[in-house]
DNA sequence: CGCAAGACTGCAGTCACTGAATACATAGCT
DNA sequence: AGCTATGTATTCAGTGACTGCAGTCTTGCG
């Protein structure tokens, strides 16, 4: 979904995303081993073998190596919303989009341990905020050009940050219930996208 | 809202009360005219006249200043869901309680210097989604028990979310249009709910 | 008045984070 | 292969957020 130009992008790119990787890795394990605020960026360094200054060259913040907001293009989202089907209707074509999304997240292992980090540490979940707060502006940009309006127009912010909001939903959803097959997540949206568009009716 | 129990709450805690309220009223004046990240809690505190330390003996972090996270009860609010009309769906009853909240802040002259704030910082928003997250979880406890369900059951958490999210928009379409009324903030809400119950269906 | 509690202070220390100068490896060109 | 330009990692020095501790002063109460 993001790049798919660079079959072989350098040595010299990959060594960078394999430091990136090795110390957002090493950051998430720590962080669930002893809590997010117990470890110090020298110890993450201190077992990648990097400088404390290099950490700060790939991330801005310590909690960003705990969730990613890695080069995650934000453009493609707005062009991914516009590129669904022309017969879905806003939210369905924005639901489908995330869930897209999830599915190729799912997969991730890190993403998992990033999201029982977040479970286990919910004074971590105002720093994600700005990397959702990205995501939703993306998905509005899309519904905007997709319904011939403004980013400002009432009908498409409240259609992005639904849509969001039933992301956010159905991760805990699923996060809450680790019985069911890892290919549930997206059943989950699903679901809670039918109970959106259903107007939140209350159920019999 | 609070609480009504103390109508002197003694010299010492209003002395108390004072400083911490000039904290915070000094923290998002100097926040708003130069930046959050610029403003040093030194700084702060000099024009407070008290030593840094105090400022840290009232809120856990620099960013804990500039919106309050004051003593708001929690609880109130889902008592307040569960007061709402017995004929109101539960989509309604929250977005009313939310809508009474609005009403009540929206007389603040603090509350909307820390919105602004908050507009031209958005780095900001992060911290106060803890905040959020809490009011959202009293939500669901109030519907869950308006619907005899659990505050897992996918529709209480979709629906307090969804409340939650429409607060947040309508107060940023508050906030894009200063030439209203500041009554209109209740008005903001009751559209976006609207779109809500329609199930975000795509206007003509 | 005298005493206990609590708010405030100063100090020392840790750690997140930044800018600048530098060493080093890689990429691209000849 | 050799040379150069570019980008990455490192070292160093410094700022500022935040904490624990020990001690002072003010307030509340008997």
């Amino acid at each position: 979904m993001t790049a798919r130009d660079t079959p072989t992008p350098g040595l010299r790119e990959r060594k960078k995303a394999a430091t990136r990787a090795a110390l957002r890795e090493v950051a998430v394990r720590l962080g669930r081993e002893h809590g997010p605020d117990a470890v110090t960026v020298e110890a993450i360094c201190a077992e990648v073998d990097v400088s404390p200054r290099t950490f700060f060259n790939h991330f801005t913040s310590k909690d960003d190596a705990f969730f990613g907001a890695g080069p995650e293009g934000t453009t493609d989202l707005t062009d991914a919303v516009v590129a669904r089907p022309a017969d879905e209707d806003p939210l369905t074509a924005t639901a489908g989009v995330l869930a897209d999304i999830l599915d190729t997240a799912t997969g991730s292992g890190v993403w998992h341990q990033q999201l029982l980090l977040l479970r286990e540490h919910p004074e971590l979940l105002g720093r994600m905020h700005a990397a959702t707060k990205a995501t939703e502006a993306a998905l509005a940009e899309g519904i905007a050009r997709r319904t011939d309006r403004t980013v400002a127009d009432p009908y498409v912010l409240t259609t992005a940050a639904t849509a969001m909001t039933a992301l956010r939903v159905a991760v805990g959803l699923w996060l809450d219930h680790p019985e069911s097959p890892e290919t549930a997540a997206r059943d989950h949206l699903d679901g809670v996208v039918a109970l959106v568009r259903a107007g939140l009716a209350p159920p019999p």
